[in-house]
RNA sequence: GGUCGCGUAGCUCAGCUGGAUAGAGCAUCUGCCUUCUAAGCAGACGGUCACAGGUUCGAAUCCUGUCGCGAUCACCA
């Protein structure tokens, strides 16, 4: 069904062609204010950049027009420039079928000749996860589901940075000090194992740095002379030059790591449909190298380092490869992206889910890859998100203020469980039932929170406070949703087509938004603005409750207006429960 | 210092390509559980949209400058 607005233009053009000969490539129309009268509103003054006249002159004759030719606008009003138009209330009643007649509502068909691919999550592997992962995964995972229901073939991947000297500290401190300890003798999860002796390398290096100092070395020469820095080192290029042991031990680590890594996101409610690791990407990223110095892109420093030079651009000179010959950051990346494309040639597009610190970086990465001459580099996206502040500043890992992603998730489903037994709604649900429903909502007030701002705002994390039960939360669009399910066990919902006369100003408002739906879906893919469709839904769903409080919906009416609230209710609810799903969150039929 | 981003109510945030008297939630206060789930609803209070110019019929929104906060400017990833 086309939206009122769209007919309203079509009805419109000739018109003002006859009238005015002249013609309007777009009419601004926006909904009514609450205090005017109508629902619908054309912008007239946004008109008078194409014709001449007095706003409201205009307005009038295009309001009269209106009402005598098109069926649907009952009635106009002239404020200012502002012209106000009534709908008949059957569009909405017709609206509302056409919503409920079309399966998968707002979702467009995929179009698997358009693939992306998003990146998302790209740990290092030797730390566990923590809240800054937490938003990246939901921030990654969100516009993967919003882009797949706008109509492309989304492949959600990442790039694991396995490869490097902050994995060698793990493996040197548990070579040393760890006398066979493994996830499984230790009942520890083994991403967490790994980081408890990357932090042990920490500890047992400043250790060693303080003796150097104290027997007269600077701090800078004790830093590089400290054996287990040297040792560390060395086992990195012994790495490289596929030193069986190492390269044992290394994959034995890094699969305790993946484990526990595993374990995480499937807690979090995020997967992935590929993976990409450094360790593999790298060496492409050299030949890149080699591509770039042929075609004189790159230049070679005396000292043998690789360069480009992207003052053109305003940016600065950047490094891509050290001189030593090994690779850097820049020289992965450049890797891992050619690899993916090779994978996907028909690769419509790639997003980056990476915090804003790698801002410069990705508008370097981009930029090299156009001037190597790839087309699809073109099509690249870097989503870039704020960090996640703790009211006593940053997470710093090595000062302990992390929050764990683990643990977090923990407290969240923690906090639901007592709220929800202080409410006691839950008589009668087995203890695995309300174990699986605290989780839901622990976790959607912690998906919900995160994912409602701008990606690219940072974020104020209390752990204490900040997630709420109440309000613009995550559990309040939850409720709501297990309300309408009450109302369908009571009363199931049946299909039929509604041909009341009358609507009330709620049900209007709340049949408005529904049709919003699925160019909010659009909006939010090609904005890659998960917080765009968390607010609408937010939005939807306030409105749904006040009905809900001030109408009665079951009882009391006749059939046919019954029948018709019925139908907005499972309306709502399918709008809900699509939308939260979109963003990660799930959404209880009862709580 | 250069570059990029942000600055909206006491707090946390919406505000789409410029449109009417800038909106929610939290907090504070007032009502509403004998009716479909009160994690709710109805209402009150609360604003120099950081500041100053500019563009125009019209600016929180676009442009310029200033201030404040953050990020980044590694042969780290």
């Amino acid at each position: 069904m086309e939206s009122i607005a769209h007919q309203l233009s079509e009805k419109l053009k000739p018109f003002i062609e006859q009238t005015f000969s002249s013609s309007i490539p777009q009419f601004e129309f926006q909904a009514t204010r609450k205090e005017f009268d109508g629902d619908i509103t054309l912008v007239v003054f946004s008109l008078l950049r194409y014709l001449k006249g007095n706003p409201v002159q205009i307005a009038t004759q295009i309001g009269d027009y209106l009402k005598e030719n098109f069926e649907l606008v009952t009635n106009y009003n002239v404020v200012k420039g502002f012209l106000n138009l009534s709908i008949q209330d059957s569009y909405y009643v017709h609206s509302l079928n056409a919503i409920t007649a079309t399966a998968n509502y707002g979702h467009q068909p995929t179009d698997p000749a358009s693939v992306y691919l998003v990146e998302y999550s790209s740990p290092n592997t030797n730390k566990p996860l923590h809240l800054g992962h937490i938003r990246n995964n939901l921030l990654g995972y969100a516009i993967a589901k919003i882009l797949e229901a706008s109509g492309k073939k989304v492949i959600k991947t990442q790039i694991i940075n396995d490869r490097g000297i902050h994995i060698c500290k793990s493996m040197l401190a548990w070579k040393k000090f760890g006398s066979g300890e493994t996830p499984e003798s230790t009942g520890l999860k083994g991403d967490k194992l790994v980081g408890n002796y990357y932090v042990r390398f920490d500890k047992e290096y400043k250790k060693e740095i303080q003796q150097l100092i104290a027997a007269g070395q600077t701090e800078d020469e004790a830093k590089v002379n400290a054996p287990l820095f040297v040792e560390a080192q060395k086992m990195l290029r012994d790495w490289e030059a596929g030193d069986h042991e190492v390269v044992v031990l290394w994959e034995k680590m890094n699969s305790w790591v993946y484990k526990g890594f595993e374990t995480t996101y499937h807690n979090l409610g995020v997967e992935f449909d590929s993976y990409y690791y450094e360790s593999q990407t790298y060496l492409l990223g050299k030949e890149l190298i080699e591509k770039g110095l042929q075609e004189a892109v790159f230049y070679r420093k005396e000292d043998g380092s690789v360069w480009v030079d992207l003052t053109d651009e305003g940016l600065d000179e950047k490094l891509l490869l050290r001189s030593d010959g090994t690779a850097v950051y820049m020289t992965q990346d450049l890797g891992t992206a050619l690899q993916r494309y090779k994978d996907n040639p028909t690769m419509g597009g790639m997003v980056y889910t990476v915090g804003n610190e790698q801002d410069y970086h990705f508008k370097v990465l981009f930029l090299i890859l156009k001037k190597l001459g790839f087309t699809w580099a073109e099509s690249l996206y870097h989503l870039s998100y704020g960090m996640v502040d703790l009211p006593e500043g940053k997470m710093k890992s090595r000062e302990g203020t992390v929050v764990d992603a683990d643990d977090l998730m923990e407290e969240m489903t923690a906090t639901a469980a007592a709220l929800s037994e202080e409410l006691g709604k839950l008589e009668g649900m087995s203890s695995e039932e309300k174990q699986l429903l605290y989780k839901t909502i622990g976790l959607g007030a912690l998906k919900y929170f995160i994912l409602k701002v701008d990606p690219k705002k940072s974020i104020l994390f209390d752990p204490k406070t900040s997630v709420d039960f109440a309000g613009n939360t995550g559990p309040f669009i939850q409720y709501t949703y297990a309300r309408i399910q009450s109302i369908l066990r009571s009363a199931p919902f049946i299909s039929v087509k509604h041909t009341l006369e009358s609507l009330n100003d709620k049900e209007k408002e709340i049949i408005k938004q529904l049709a919003l739906y699925p160019e909010m879906i659009q909006q939010a893919a090609t904005q890659f603005s998960p917080a765009l469709l968390a607010n609408y839904i937010y939005d939807l769903v306030k409105l749904f409750n006040s009905f809900y409080q001030n109408t009665p919906i079951l009882g009391g009416n006749d059939a046919a207006l019954e029948a018709f609230r019925i139908n907005l209710c499972h309306e709502v609810g399918r709008v809900i429960a699509s939308g939260t799903a979109l963003l990660g969150i799930q959404v209880p039929k009862r709580m």
